[in-house]
DNA sequence: TCAAAAGTGTTATAAATACACCCATGC
DNA sequence: GCATGGGTGTATTTATAACACTTTTGA
């Protein structure tokens, strides 16, 4: 088992004293891979589980910069509208069945006991375009992936809950607003498009539908014909009207399919 | 300025062993009193100032739980579903304006610390039928009224906030759902309703479209004329058919106006 | 008989849905 | 040429919105 440094120790325990107590903040992030709708997990160092990102909130910080900040010392994931689906807090959210895990650790008694307590955590989540980001985690974590949202029901705590009901609000963001073209890399094609709407919505929705509907809200500018190998007839390629994309954030816009 | 008796300070000090720091769950209610929406307030004893009822949550008690019991405790309002409706927490969310006139009655310097800590606050919203509800207050606080909406911006803290959030949320479930018809007495009439759905959306519906859509969704049944003198044509009176009305919540029904 | 509010119907437009059909490509 | 996925058009149905007409009542 992996163990901590003593330099690891000591910022931890200092950074314990600045702690909100029982407060912990999670973070679902949604990526697309263009086959799947993914989200990164991590591995604390200490005990063989995976979890979505999380952390807590330093005592002069308010929650939405302690969101941000979280997400990126864990994932290096930066420049992210994080927005709440929720906050969870049965009596029993607690560390309890890991503990024994920490207790063969060389952390202090007293970081073991401030872990296991009972926490409410306040749920966060967003969307990330499709640059391939690799997850740099911090040094409290021994590994991290992503894993595919149908996977993450072996999450340990109740992280697999958390990442359903934030799936949930993206289902409904994305039927009210062209919000998920943050998804998508620079440039891309109606089809994979298509993709996401359907990986997200969980069923699949009628092509020609789509690809008018998506049009007529005039927010994509054609590029060309994709010059990559297709086996078939080559989709177009476009690019995002990011003044209209931008403008069309404001209203509320339906999108029902 | 009225003074806290004995056993209520030992009551409160008693508690506060018992609470989780720095967190409190607030309650939005809405009803509608035929004319208006509204919320109920109250004022706390130590301070002239109103807010939308609050209290903390004990260790060992679910945070849906408590915000039941919290708003059972300060208003006698009982069975009502309540739902979240966001996390509120800036790094300067405290009472520390307000601590001096905490300051000048006999709570213990301990408690007077304890509240005046920042704390992150959990909003819940609830619709409450028409039935007329006393609002009779625990012993913490001196007074309670029911407000309408438009008038909630003169509440302490982030309290105005909270109701303005609160009822973007009820809004959305308005038209998402026919889930409003909780707000009416077991009898009503469909201009009434009507009434309902436009002091919350805050604009005016088409007369003629608002009462065939009412009427489409089959949820209504026909009770007769009503008896009560109107000046004008008395309007028909219908009663909820509940089967109908409990099953349509499950889905996800349409109601654009 | 008139004003006002309640109840009902009609029509125009737009959106959602379900397809059918053609096109470009590699094999 | 044909299977496959991409691109386009159209017809049907349904929802939305605007508004006109009728009914009932008290004054």
């Amino acid at each position: 088992m992996t163990k901590f440094t003593k330099e690891t120790i000591a910022s931890i325990s200092a950074d314990f004293q600045n702690y909100m107590p029982q407060l912990s903040i999670n973070c679902v992030i949604f990526r697309f891979n263009g086959e799947q709708l993914q989200v990164p997990i991590v591995q604390p160092l200490q005990a063989n589980i995976w979890v979505i990102p999380g952390g807590f909130v330093y005592k002069d910080e308010d929650i939405d910069v302690a969101a941000k900040r979280i997400l990126f010392e864990q994932t290096q994931i930066d420049n992210s509208i994080l927005s709440q689906f929720g906050t969870f807090g049965p009596a029993n959210r607690n560390f309890a069945s890991f503990v024994n895990a920490f207790k063969n650790s060389e952390l202090p008694i007293e970081i073991i006991k401030w872990i296991s307590q009972r926490f409410v955590t306040i749920g966060y989540y967003s969307v990330l375009g499709r640059q391939p980001i690799e997850i740099k985690t911090s040094p409290l974590f021994k590994n991290s992936k992503w894993i595919n949202v149908e996977d993450s029901d072996t999450l340990a705590l109740d992280h697999s809950l958390l990442v359903s009901e934030a799936r949930k609000v993206l289902c409904t963001e994305l039927l009210s607003r062209p919000l998920l073209l943050s998804f998508m890399p620079p440039t891309f094609t109606i089809p994979e498009l298509q993709k996401l709407y359907e990986s997200i919505l969980g069923r699949p929705v009628d092509r020609g539908n789509f690809r008018q509907r998506i049009l007529k809200s005039n927010m994509l500018i054609k590029i060309g014909p994709s010059k990559e190998k297709s086996k078939r007839r080559p989709p177009i390629v476009y690019q995002l009207d990011k003044k209209k994309y931008l403008d069309s954030l404001t209203q509320d816009i339906k999108l029902g399919f």
